[in-house]
DNA sequence: GCTGCAATGTGTGTTAAGTACATATTCCTG
DNA sequence: CAGGAATATGTACTTAACACACATTGCAGC
């Protein structure tokens, strides 16, 4: 937007065009027990009771759109180094029963094993992705957007490790991706697969404490994990 | 967004967050002359005097974020019935001089030779995409968001005939996609793979009016130009 | 009208990526 | 110590991508 004054703009009073709402919503996935998980709140609009809502905020005035998902973040999960990716901004007049509300949604990887970890707020809990009907708000399609764009990134770029230990068996990260691809994979084609990505690290050490035979564990290689996917706007901050 | 009352929402005045105005920009991009073609206006801020500035407008209050791309479109040229892609929502503090301005980026893809085509403003004009340096605010930003977003649908989506008439040939089609793509292509490989895709449909006509050998002419398969991509939101409204 | 040029139309072989499926190895368990 | 289950590795087939060769058609000039 550049221009101030247009016809549009001029019909109607100043004050008009500032009683839009920004916010962003955040799709917080995690993996616990072979299952996609998502963080969602328990409602407390009584138009959607018994409803789940993503966690968002408002963005403050003085906040950069980018920023507020990290507070959001990092309010809600104590995590403030996590990947995240912001999907698509919903507009509809009347997706909020309260009032206009602009809403930008990311999704966010997180481990929740790290040791940052805690969930701040009883009403806050994992639920699995698959399943999941219906949310508050226009959430279900939010959600359901946010899962499509993590399925389509996460053979191109080296995303999902934000959900592993720093060292993981090859099995489980097969198991991870069946579990947001939402189906099953050949064992030993999925490993061809990313051996020639070149994103894996053999640690020369193996699982223990398995009842069967111990799988090689791997790790990240190193500098690829917050990279992920690389924005225009991430690259204007590198050059200038 | 859905709980209205965070922390940190009730630090500040319910005035505060209706301080952020919501906009959008449109990259409406063309063909004409081999060369891909981006509409611009000259800015009206001093900030930017002699720079141009994508085509935007504040969001009404009573406007879907989605309709108002449209009716930029459709005030600015005439059209209608646009091709338009949402991309990116862009929201640092400073992007905007006059005040706070979040705003949501969409590229279009026009014909500018179609009948209904008219530009309504002297001030805007077509300029080639490659070669363009600064731009006012952080439209340049915005513009290589939306090439990228471009080049990257280009080859999976059949959108591009959005951008020609209704019958073209091999050799029209395959310039257009280099200049989207800014490299040269080989031209029995991309005869091959467009063929394969099953998006054209041979009309066995002849080219008129060339200096050389005609080629045949082909259309878009009927059903698919609008189809393009289908968001999550769109399929709600399909099921709905 | 014949010939050459330039662009269109079509084909072929090579390489890389993806898919289906087979076999051998290793460790835990009983 | 034998059997089972999961790991590690290999091979053949199919598909897509890439590099390049040849034949065809219409216009232009002599």
């Amino acid at each position: 937007m550049g221009q101030l004054k247009t016809a549009a703009t001029e019909r109607r009073s100043h004050q008009d065009f500032f009683n839009i709402a920004v916010s962003v919503d955040c799709v917080i996935f995690s993996y616990q027990d072979k299952a996609l998980k998502v963080l969602l709140i328990k409602s407390d609009l009584k138009e959607f009771e018994g409803l789940y809502s993503l966690l968002g905020d408002l963005v403050g005035p003085d906040e950069d759109l980018e920023a507020a998902p990290y507070r959001v973040l990092q309010e809600r999960t104590g995590l403030h180094d996590v990947y995240l990716e912001q999907v698509h901004t919903f507009g509809n007049i009347a997706r909020h029963p309260s009032g206009r509300v602009v809403t930008t949604a990311y999704f966010s990887l997180v481990n929740n094993k790290c040791s940052n970890f805690q969930i701040t707020h009883d009403d806050v809990c994992w639920h699995p992705v698959s399943g999941l009907k219906k949310l508050a708000f226009d959430h279900k399609i939010i959600l359901d957007t946010c899962l499509k764009q993590l399925r389509d990134a996460v053979m191109e770029h080296p995303i999902v490790f934000n959900l592993l230990p720093e060292k993981f068996s090859l099995r489980e990260l097969q198991d991870l991706y069946e579990a947001i691809l939402g189906i099953e994979l050949d064992r030993r084609n999925f490993r061809k697969r990313l051996l020639v990505k070149d994103w894996l690290v053999d640690l020369n050490e193996m699982e223990e404490d398995v009842p069967h035979r111990p799988g090689k564990l791997y790790k990240l290689r190193p500098g690829l994990k917050k990279s992920g996917r690389v924005t225009m706007e991430m690259k204007q901050k590198l050059t200038v």
